[in-house]
DNA sequence: TCTTGACCTCAAGTCGACTTTAAGTAGTAA
DNA sequence: TTACTACTTAAAGTCGACTTGAGGTCAAGA
């Protein structure tokens, strides 16, 4: 396959998978002239990095869970501990949901003085305020 | 409640604190001399705006939702919308989750050879695999 | 042979969410 | 009065994830 046809197929710009490639996130199996050749593994590999994204990791965390062969690079360990903060991730977003779902109906002149509202964002939240760009200090 | 305390209390940084009020995030209840007052309901307003954060929103998506003072200024069909978004993201999540899981322990060489993995890739992604930031053309 | 189209590289630009920096002000303490 | 501390503003910088643009290459068709 050349480029135009994983764009076609996948959906995602050519100067992503350049930059994909950059990052060491995709490979092409080789190259015919100048242009890149990939195999159609590619394809699934292209979802397990958009699921990545979707979930939250950043396209370093990705490459590091799971090499350009599709092997985890990282001990199980690690892997097991990514997996328990997506628990603690899935609560929050439950809990979000059901705020909105009872911020669409919820007749209280003004949400933050509904304690069922109120509840649900201290439940979630449960101390973490910070802004997400803190998170970059490790 | 002058900044500081904000600070300490929540952990958020005072920029970061100036930056959502220029965004129309929270607001000070008044100043004393130049020094902005809050009243402690940003607390919860912070907390809030975490989750949203947190469970993928921007910033501008969460002013969208609630107002300044916590009334959602729009329509609860749209809430209700959000909340299958936030449904489906928890698919993709409780997905990636189980994919992490796996791939500590399978055995497999490669885990795109995986079928058991290759169908949590599928059944999560589903035809997406479009980088995010192409959502931008809204 | 010349042009076209599909691809290439490399550098620079953009966008959101902040942070950093430089320079200023208001209240308090010595 | 001076110095210090806790804040302020406005502008510029940073970081990740891309996108855009300028200019180059190569195979195929007129």
């Amino acid at each position: 396959m050349e480029i135009t046809e994983v764009v076609k197929q996948s959906g995602v710009p050519a100067s992503t998978l350049r930059y994909y490639e950059e990052k060491g996130l995709i490979k092409p199996v080789g190259r015919k002239g100048l242009k890149r050749v990939f195999s159609n593994d590619v394809l699934q590999r292209l979802a397990l990095i958009a699921l990545g994204r979707a979930t939250g990791f950043s396209l370093n965390e990705i490459a590091q869970m799971f090499g350009v062969d599709g092997q985890p690079r990282i001990q199980s360990e690690e892997l097991l501990a990514k997996a328990d903060e997506l628990d603690k991730q899935i609560k929050r977003l439950t809990a979000m949901r059901n705020g909105l779902r009872h911020a669409a109906y919820c007749p209280a002149p003004s949400h933050m003085e509904c304690p069922k509202f109120q509840r649900i964002v201290r439940v979630a939240g449960a101390g973490r305020m910070q802004p997400l760009r803190s998170e970059k200090l490790k």
